[in-house]
DNA sequence: TAAACATATGAACAAATACTCATATGAAAG
DNA sequence: CTTTCATATGAGTATTTGTTCATATGTTTA
């Protein structure tokens, strides 16, 4: 631990530690790294995402097969829409709801592999 | 919407709902996936596997490289030992911890690739 | 235009959680 | 054995967050 250490202040010195950090990820990198993944961590948006994984679904539909309120599954929607997770198109009185892309199902897929061991 | 559906009940439908359902996560595979993001969901952790990825480190190294408390950081290192996510030996009065696996970084790295689109 | 249906949203509340502070545990040095 | 250094941990607190309830917005149909 070099809490009180000693390293003079010198050119080199400075040098050296920036070249260390260079590759690692700056504080709004990261910050952003962990909102991507606290969309994923809440067991009501990964089954959201999982039903989505299946086609293009409704809200109602969504909440039917998670047997869950609509006004809950459309507050998850508008987190997912918002962090561009899910996609939305209007079709007449519905609203359909799809995976933004495949990364998503990338994403899920990772997490399931560390899960299954 | 399904909501008041007149799907009778017969061995039928049953084996229908199942087959459609069958590849679907059960609800408590699901939770255990929410709760691996939730781990990765937070800036401070993130901040720690990817010191990690650097190598195995001391509590003190780590706090000191994020300029945290040793308390904060032991704390979230608490979090990711349980998860599994870090592993950790004791060398003399230190305590060294390492990723565990490179399931870690592979995690990691695939949501970086989301962040940078 | 009015009624019915599908979805969105604001407020309120409860539960989860990340940090701080103080202190406990554990190992090594004197 | 006592002190010192490194880490762990429990309690307290402030913030975040997921759901419910009531209601608003928007679209279609009568």
């Amino acid at each position: 631990m070099n809490r009180n250490n000693d390293i003079h202040d010198t050119e080199d010195v400075k040098t050296a530690i920036v070249s260390v950090r260079e590759d690692f990820p700056d504080e709004d990198t990261l910050c952003d790294l962990a909102e991507l993944f606290k969309i994923f961590g809440d067991s009501t948006r990964c089954k959201i995402l999982y039903v989505l994984a299946t086609g293009e679904q409704s809200v109602g539909d969504i909440a039917d097969t998670l047997s869950m309120t609509q006004s809950a599954i459309s507050h998850q929607l508008r987190v997912l829409r918002q962090s561009r997770l899910v996609r939305c198109r209007r079709a007449g009185k519905t609203m359909l709801y799809a995976l933004a892309d495949d990364h998503v199902r990338t994403i899920l897929e990772m997490g399931m592999d560390h899960i299954m061991e």
